[in-house]
RNA sequence: GCACUCGUAGCUCAAUUGGAUAGAGCAUCGGCCUUCGGAGCCGAGGGUUGGGGGUUCGAAUCCCUCCGAGUGCGCCA
């Protein structure tokens, strides 16, 4: 097995020493390897000891001592220090972490390119299903959350080496196109233009106005769903304009936004139209009501029957108590079918399971969706487990997140109490990264021997840095709560920012530039890289632990840890920076610095683009 | 009424899922430009982790209980 990361090797090599210390038959117990938070404490350390003192009947000093004796740490550590209660603190040796670096890290292994990143030992087919914009609609910061975060699932997981399916699970099915049909038939549909959705959107409030008022209008919507439904050729025709022209205009925000979605990601609600009556009367079938007396299953049980007119399934606990109830201390169904006989959501996101269950053969859906659904998603989930759709072997997760919220800490709104259109917010990002880059520009042109950039590069930076910083605060911060959007604070290049990340990254390009302007060495694969400054070292364990940010965010789907690491790798790299010249230092020095902001760089980089965030050369 | 999320420095956020003296940025105060990009770096002050109990070697983290904020709860998604 190949320990790519030094936490592994430090837990395989505990372990061993615990399972020394308490003897041959004992179950294997977790060494509880930690990063130490101060320097003082060593890089890394055992905290195993405590917990086993009571359980040896010893002292935890003694406990610590004796795995101190036993472990096998004499190429990797200094002699181990015992502090406190009872920790084992680990400080790594510098040749042992110098070799580790450059020979592991730097693509000299079996995983180059991957910062020492192993693919994963078992890959699984997973679905991440996340944007889900609505047809006809322009999208709004409500849909920023879930295209970015789990636009930042699908590459981490892709990269990891799961099989990722990305869905894009529009909103193109549903009553309002009844209303569009009926109102097109009168009006002309706005040309496939830039401004499609904005005009779709403005001719649906017109519609929905008119079929309030209107009798006539009104039914000849109603007819236009039961014409759309059963596929009459003119009604399915103007949808078809729509779908096709809101899917154009999605994708164009997904350009600027550097969301991998494509076309071929987009499968609607109405994909499973065709399969929402057979998923009814299954459940139907399913789950009869129950006869009294009977013995309730552990796992409880569900109930499909009709109620107020609407077929519902009803779900009960081990002790056939209702698990859900409404305000009126009513239980409360999920509604799979109204009493008009449209369907519900409830019905899609059930046929789109058995759909990815057994026609596209996944192991794991994550949907990524507000925190509000929390509710649906738990009782959608309940019904597909007790409904044996979603077997114990498919991994199913709601991945939540917080409102964006303005300054005055309500959901952002515009003045007049509007969403935010989305590519509007992005435009005035980069229009503000724009300003702050030509007056960057503006006091650089006094130095001398600047070359100034030219406006299409400009350009290209503040695209970078404006839609980055979007990102950026978005993913830095825990998902689960709300957040407060702030173009000030994102574009700030102070702080756990994008800005800050990006400028140390051309940082290091212009290291580059420079070493090829004035010679030709730059860093050779094969230099030795020494650690003698402290902050060389410390950006070396830092880098080192490049690996440790990957596994915690592909298996709690946390994002936010990925750009702590980021934000700490590019401090790390500020402070070597100022502490260590790079190209005024003499020979060996030189090269193995030069090695070190190649190892960043590439941390750097790799880091970003799982993040969706594009870096750039200067700024 | 029930359920979920949250409450950490004046502000915006962390805290490696139970580890040592709770850390960053902003703001305030004080240092560093004849050296690779000062969009930077270093330092200082700032905390009863909403309150109170409990669990244990050890709690911001787990349990109970109050207080406060937000969200959801039958035919929208």
């Amino acid at each position: 097995m190949v320990e790519s990361h030094l936490l592994d090797l430090l837990r395989s090599r505990f372990s061993a020493a615990i399972a020394t210390v308490l003897g041959d038959n004992a179950a294997p117990i977790d060494p509880l390897i930690r990063v130490s938070q101060d320097a003082k404490f060593g890089d890394y350390q055992c905290n195993a000891a405590m917990s086993l003192a009571k359980r040896l009947s010893a002292k935890p000093h003694d406990v610590a001592k004796r795995i101190a004796e036993s472990v096998d740490l004499g190429d990797i550590a200094e002699p181990l220090e015992i502090a406190g209660p009872g920790f084992l603190n680990i400080r790594l040796k510098n040749d042992f972490l110098a070799a580790h670096i450059a020979d592991i890290l730097a693509g000299s292994d079996e995983f180059p390119g991957r910062l020492g990143v192993a693919p994963t030992a078992q890959p699984l087919r997973v679905i991440v299903e996340y944007s889900s914009p609505n047809v006809a609609k322009l999208m709004h910061v409500g849909h920023l959350r879930s295209t970015i975060l789990g636009d930042v699932f699908g590459r981490v997981l892709s990269f990891i080496g799961h099989d990722v399916i990305r869905q894009n699970h529009v909103g193109d099915w549903g009553t309002q196109f009844g209303m569009l049909i009926a109102w097109y038939a009168d009006h002309p549909m706005p040309s496939d233009s830039v401004d499609f959705l904005a005009a779709t959107e403005e001719d649906y409030k017109l519609a929905y106005a008119k079929f309030r008022e209107d009798a006539e209008f009104a039914e000849r919507a109603r007819l236009a769903v039961g014409r759309l439904q059963s596929g009459d050729p003119d009604a399915r025709c103007v949808w078809q304009q729509i779908c096709r022209a809101s899917r154009a205009a999605f994708l164009a925000t997904y350009r600027q936004l550097r969301v991998l979605l494509t076309d071929e990601d987009v499968r609607g609600e109405s994909f499973y139209n065709g399969r929402l009556a057979d998923c009814v009367e299954s459940l139907r079938r399913l789950f009869p009501q129950r006869e009294p007396g009977i013995p309730t299953p552990s796992e409880g049980f569900a109930e499909f029957r009709e109620d107020a007119g609407a077929q519902c399934v009803f779900l009960y606990d081990a002790k056939g108590q209702p698990r859900y109830k409404g305000p009126d201390g009513n239980e409360l169904p999920v509604i799979v079918q109204k009493k008009d006989g449209a369907y519900l959501y409830a019905s899609t996101d059930l046929a789109a399971l058995r759909f990815r269950a057994q026609d596209l053969k996944v192991d794991r859906i994550i949907y990524v969706t507000d925190a509000r659904q929390k509710l649906h998603f738990q009782m959608f989930f309940g019904i597909a487990r007790l409904a044996g759709w979603a077997p114990p072997s498919l991994r199913l997760d709601h991945v939540t997140f917080g409102s964006v919220l303005g300054e005055d800490g309500t959901p952002l709104k515009t003045r007049d109490g509007q969403n935010v259109k989305l590519h509007e917010l992005l435009e005035e990002a980069v229009a503000r990264a724009a300003a702050v880059v030509d007056e960057n520009e503006a006091r650089r042109a006094a130095e001398p021997g600047y070359t100034p950039l030219a406006a299409e590069e400009r350009a290209r930076i503040a695209r970078a840095v404006g839609i980055g910083a979007v990102k950026y605060a978005d993913l830095s911060r825990d998902r689960n709560g709300d957040y407060l959007f702030s173009f000030d604070r994102m574009l700030s290049m102070q702080g756990n920012t994008a800005p800050y990340m990006l400028y140390a990254y051309a940082r290091i390009r212009s290291i580059y530039r420079k070493a090829a302007e004035r010679d030709s060495t730059t860093a050779s694969p094969s230099a030795r890289l020494t650690l003698s400054a402290a902050a060389e070292r410390a950006l070396a364990l830092r880098i080192a632990r490049f690996g440790e940010a990957i596994d915690i965010v592909a298996a709690d789907l946390l994002p936010h840890v990925l750009c702590a690491y980021l934000y700490d790798l590019a401090a790390d790299f500020m402070r070597f920076y100022e502490e260590c010249p790079v190209l005024q230092a003499d020979g060996a020095t030189r090269a193995s610095r030069l090695r070190l902001c190649d190892l960043t760089a590439r941390a750097l980089r790799l880091g970003l683009d799982l993040l969706g965030i594009e870096t750039i050369d200067r700024m």
